[in-house]
DNA sequence: GATACTAGTTACCTTTAGGAAACCACATCT
DNA sequence: AGATGTGGTTTCCTAAAGGTAACTAGTATC
């Protein structure tokens, strides 16, 4: 999506932008982090108990975002053979390794208000 | 902007979400990130300056986010008595309590290359 | 007086993100 | 047969983000 090839800068400072630029893209919009806190800290959940959760959600938004964060392997999806058949969200091992970063970005979120509060 | 009142989950839970949907969207943006670090790396630097090592972005836009980060107090802006008037950008202290973060966002997103590459 | 550099602003247009409502196939329950 | 629950998809619409181009005001230079 963004390509700041024309931006004068070093090719080893253009990697650290290209890496900065995936990881934010990867978590932005509305929902995305929500969704992967909520099964942070749930576990594993069903398509229809995370809608129920994310109070709100369109059922599009839901599958798009669940279908963008699996394909950056984030999230597992498995179909159960249940009946009617369920479908089970739950994060990755790689998702897992998001912790502590989302950790450190609510720290920082803190500090901040109380630094735009004084 | 992002309102999750309804949603089931503790206060607790309630407050580190929206210190996380600050953070995100401080740093969400085509352009925000690169001007953050290159002022990081950079110093201070005047509008034309940024305009000029920023190649491909609008006078509008980098306005625009520089009153926002201003705003925000990650950045400052100085206006020099000089002729003609230049104006100069740099990191506040604040703003660069997001170094470390940052340094962070970029480990996460190297590594995840490696992680869908393979 | 025309040109150019400073730091922007304004008006207009396109693209993207996201929400609302309806619908679908399949299965069970009554 | 009709209602309910599963996990979605489709269509339509609005709001926000971002880009393009032209323009401004003040100063200095040719």
């Amino acid at each position: 999506m963004a390509d700041y090839s024309n931006t004068i800068m070093s090719e080893e400072c253009h990697q650290q932008i290209r890496a900065l630029s995936d990881t934010m893209e990867l978590l932005s919009g509305k929902w995305k982090l929500i969704i992967l806190g909520t099964l942070l800290r749930n576990g594993t959940m069903r398509f229809m108990e995370l809608k129920r959760t994310l109070v709100g959600i369109a059922p599009k938004k839901l599958s798009k975002d669940l279908q963008e964060l699996e394909l950056n392997r984030l999230i597992r999806r498995e179909v159960k053979d249940t009946k009617p058949i369920t479908v089970e969200y739950s994060l990755t091992d790689h998702g897992r390794t998001l912790e502590t970063l989302l950790g450190e970005a609510i720290e920082w979120g803190l500090n901040h208000r109380k630094e735009i509060i004084k």
